[in-house]
DNA sequence: CGGTCACTTGATCGTCTTCAATACCAGTGG
DNA sequence: CCACTGGTATTGAAGACGATCAAGTGACCG
């Protein structure tokens, strides 16, 4: 299930290339809390990198020296038990902020599923950028705060909710990001592999499956391909998710 | 499953009998970020108010118009499926800090396991003082930080590990929590009831029980009676928990 | 084309749930 | 003192949902 692992491979200052002004990730991150006129300051603190689809860039339990911003592509977040059993604790994309563990070893695993960008903050810098802005600590303390509602909701999913309405509930999670087009229908593009799903939701590949075929035979969603999908009846799908069926 | 639910009984301007000097809750909650000079800005900010076990003082879906600060007692936090299925998120004791969510309503409910007391903070009083105590702010950010950890560890309990497994993870870390005497064999209380268990762990009352009295004819724990716990084999709890076994 | 990989589909199995009965304990009132 | 009650926990038997094991399909690529 784990891929093989390869290092982060591009290294270079932040500002020198693509400086924080133009950066695809600044209004979607916390970076905005910034002023403009600053932006020296953020770019100066940061370094950038790229790593491949399925590079691990952060290890679970390894010493959590720094932090990460995502400017590109799309990345996984797991825990692993000591039999390789992996539970996906989210996916996150372009503007979304990780490594804020307050211990001293990362609490999770993160690993591309596309072609990711990011920066890469010290605790050190970062630090001394918080002491400076405070908006940008208020912004943190906002985005954790829906990332532990969003957390309970899962927590929900796993704990309580069948295969059926685990997979309704993640495509429409999966629909409200990244929408293709919106017709009555809504179509959108699934970067995971159904591995990665069955290990989000806790299922396995098989049952991901199996509910996908069923739910398309039941005309509630429509697969074209592997990896897009269009949901044909959204009412009908957010009452399966709530488990009002 | 849901008691009936009442509401809270008492509520007294917060420094009027019990300052903030005096308060068992201050050295292990964020309060602590506030200097001594300042405990009275605290106490004025806040009301306090006691609530009886078994009463709901948070709702989700309600207006999300306060915070708290568990002063006394210990605290059940869920979720609800429109059909009653119920997923405990968490238990929250002495110390902890409720309603950060960012959002217009309340993520979850809130009930009294045992009597509790708390300190209730207005959005908009709250929000005075972390711009005046910026270290305050710093300190809700670790909060919600460890909280997010140990959901994403919860996450992969509910997703991934066996009944035997959940329990034995479940006990471990209570007892980390209240522990009553420490031989070698660590003897705590459980407060909650087995329905509360099964609903945090996310299986049923029976299944909880079976896997209690299994555990106890391993001789792994001793259950003198329904409310306490002594694990015998803590090494060995360790492993299972980790589905090393 | 052969190879790999991701996905799908089928058949069987097992863990946990469901349903049901019983035990237990504290509180109440005859 | 004991029967009665309501809530909680335990235990047993049967059943279901999802897991596991296995085979087959299709896309991509050297």
């Amino acid at each position: 299930m784990n891929a093989f692992q390869t290092r982060p491979l591009v290294l270079q200052p932040r500002g020198a290339i693509e400086p924080c002004s133009r950066c695809d990730a600044r209004s979607r991150s916390v970076c905005n809390a910034i002023p403009d006129t600053e932006l020296r300051r953020l770019g100066e603190a940061a370094t950038t990198h790229t790593v491949a689809s399925g590079s691990t860039f952060v290890t679970e339990g390894e010493p959590a020296s720094a932090f990460f911003n995502i400017t590109g592509g799309s990345a996984k977040l797991y825990k692993l038990l000591p039999d390789g059993r992996r539970q996906i604790t989210g996916f996150v994309g372009v503007g979304h902020f990780l490594g804020l563990a307050v211990s001293a070893t990362y609490a999770f695993s993160a690993e591309a599923i596309e072609h990711v960008r990011y920066c890469r903050f010290s605790r050190a810098k970062l630090r001394a950028l918080l002491d400076d802005f405070p908006a940008m600590e208020k912004r943190l303390l906002q985005v954790a705060s829906n990332e532990l509602v969003a957390a309970q909701e899962q927590m929900l999913l796993l704990g309580r909710k069948t295969a059926r309405e685990r997979v309704a509930s993640f495509l429409l999670a999966q629909s409200r990001l990244g929408v293709i087009c919106q017709t009555p229908r809504v179509q959108f593009a699934l970067p995971m592999t159904r591995g990665d799903i069955a290990d989000y939701v806790g299922l396995t590949i098989e049952t991901v499956s199996r509910t996908l075929t069923k739910l398309r035979s039941d005309g509630l969603v429509d697969i074209p391909n592997a990896t897009d999908i269009v949901i044909c009846n959204r009412p009908a799908m957010e009452r399966i998710a709530e488990g009002m069926t």
